[in-house]
DNA sequence: TTGGTGTATTAAGGGTAATAGTACAGAAGG
DNA sequence: CCTTCTGTACTATTACCCTTAATACACCAA
């Protein structure tokens, strides 16, 4: 459900928090629906569980998930989540046209990029 | 001509290479122009020499700047740099195209934000 | 020769990420 | 009640990166 990836230069915990936003945000895990406890994660990830701790905290900060104390943490999803995801992509979209547009790409190329590329 | 933004979570050497880099591809600092010398500009910041040695020891391995022993370091622009930040560009456009497409944003959608941001 | 340039080296400090170990509180089930 | 699972909190330690500091050396020009 989850991969570490060593290569990549983020912060494990913050790799963690970016795959279980997909996870709900995709409604792959539902509404108060389990999550690993730490420690279990901690042991299928083969790290420490404070790190797990760490990012589990970070979710809980951002309403992704809720915890109960000798329970386990439960996905909190709500359709604020996904607005508030959608805004962040917004931002990060207009600073990449800001960069752009400091190298003198005008709108109409930047666009173009969109249209040719055909992303996958 | 550089300014330093304490309140950015980037590194110092990082933000003085990408200033460089948007003087250089705008053309506002042109080929064969000399760079503010090491200590000099180090003096301007209140920032330590090594700092800015490191700063000019990367723009030189992307290849933006050139230096000579004795005299000092000068802009080596060419198109081919302007190209290669195009197609930085165009990746990081990718990856957050394939993020909005990861929570079920649709390619129609994720063009509007480009379209009705009208971002500055 | 003097002063400015790039370059290299070593040492020290600060911050953050991650690990390690321990401890406590709450819930569930026998 | 007891055991075991859960979350939570705390300290200490290691490691890495950024930054500063202080030198030292090589090169060029006036």
């Amino acid at each position: 459900m989850i991969i570490i990836d060593y290569k990549d230069t983020r912060p494990i915990y913050e790799q963690i928090v970016d795959k279980f936003q997909q996870l709900i945000l995709r409604g792959i895990i539902q509404t108060d629906e389990q999550m690993p406890s730490v420690r279990m994660l901690a042991m299928e990830l083969s790290i420490n569980p404070n790190t797990i701790q760490k990012a589990y905290a970070e979710l809980e900060r951002q309403g992704f998930i809720y915890a109960v104390k000798g329970r386990g943490n439960f996905v909190a999803y709500s359709d604020k989540l996904l607005e508030g995801k959608k805004e962040e992509i917004r931002l990060k979209l207009q600073n990449i046209y800001q960069e752009a547009a400091e190298i003198g790409i005008s709108r109409e190329e930047f666009q173009g990029y969109l249209e040719d590329g055909r992303m996958s």
